[in-house]
DNA sequence: TAGTGGTCTAGACCACCCG
DNA sequence: GGGTGGTCTAGACCACTAG
């Protein structure tokens, strides 16, 4: 790639500018840049399928993967709050969730299975308006009007239920990828909680690790 | 937290400079910054037992779950790279691994059961003096002269094998975490790989993403 | 309105790599 | 030695939040 003097000439900005960007290119491990030499692209990671620091868009990821997406909402209802809920909400034991789940599927096939609740206290327009075919973001930021500024995942691998594993057209002895998911404002507000079933046979995971 | 000038009077520093670190510490999460309002450390996030961001040393993984983690090494040999490997370590077929698997206990019980393999052409010791308690980056660093610049890990759920289900001291019916990890230096030459198989059950993996 | 973080500039010096 | 990225400075202006 061009030397940071040589972008900074060609966009008419300063170097700092330059490396601000670049900085936030190697540490997604897209460059690779190395005292004394330059700054070179990481095709390596470009070319892993889908990068785990930002499964916010389930569709985009099947489509890195390779597949066409498309989604199927099984079910949207108003539930009170189960004990474990509240607690990760911050919110009253009891009270009113907003409860969906979705299925993900590639070409067709049913490949992730969404679990998503969020405190129904939070949407400004009537549940019946809200689309669930969009992502957990959209939302949140377009019928809450908040963001969602980060979120923590805890990754298990389990023996999915009888019902999971049907709709996922999976043998319920078949282990599957299991992803905990809370998500959070920059007030750090819980927003939404997120349990997600991954048929990893299908869909490839990527992580990448960057030092230095 | 102190707002960017007064860390700068205070450490008799730039605002750029303050900045730079503050910007590494809000990608990782642990800050959150609000423009016009201030810094506030993210205690949730610090509270996250194990950041899958950092997973290089399994030994700090267990202590941060709470364990006192050990190493016990169950076997260190010399064989020739399937093709598999040699694929992805862009050697020749068949040329000569050093194949290396290690468990790590956290209080005395199995938690991670971790294959490894180099390239033995890397090593500049003889493979008796390779001392398989250490992180694999302190290894490579030390006894081939390389520094691992970034990884790629595939997650996968899977049912372990029967010898892997014994080491770990679990039912071969019980899922497992898979972490296939491949290991490259700055130059992107691939360095070593790794099939880690967690117990998911005692260790909490956690992965933080940040938006904006 | 005062103070915060976000963005940007135009320099400087250093460590490092390569021919 | 010449060019690279790494680090740093001392300013400037803006967008935003809060009281």
């Amino acid at each position: 790639m061009p030397s940071e003097s040589e972008l900074a000439a060609e966009f008419g900005v300063s170097r700092a500018t330059v490396r601000t960007v670049l900085a936030k290119l190697a540490a997604q491990g897209l460059i690779l840049r190395r005292q004394g030499d330059g700054t070179y692209v990481n095709e390596r990671v470009q070319q892993a399928k889908a990068h785990l620091q930002n499964i916010w868009d389930f569709a985009c990821l099947i489509e890195n993967n390779g597949y066409s997406p498309s989604i199927r909402v099984i079910s949207k209802e108003v539930r009170e709050a189960t004990e474990d809920e509240s607690r990760a909400l911050a919110i009253e034991p009891g009270a009113a969730l907003l409860s969906m789940t979705r299925l993900f599927c590639a070409d067709g096939k049913p490949v992730i299975l969404a679990h998503n609740v969020f405190p129904l206290s939070l949407f400004r327009v009537p549940i019946e308006e809200v689309d669930g075919t969009r992502r957990i973001r959209d939302i949140v930021r377009h019928d809450c009007q908040h963001d969602i500024a980060f979120a923590i995942t805890e990754i298990h691998a389990t023996q999915p239920a009888e019902e999971a594993a049907s709709l996922l057209e999976r043998s319920a002895s078949e282990p599957l990828l299991l992803l905990k998911v809370a998500f959070y404002s920059r007030e750090n507000i819980p927003l939404a909680l997120g349990e997600n079933y991954f048929d990893d046979a299908t869909l490839r995971l990527n992580l990448v690790q960057v030092w230095g």
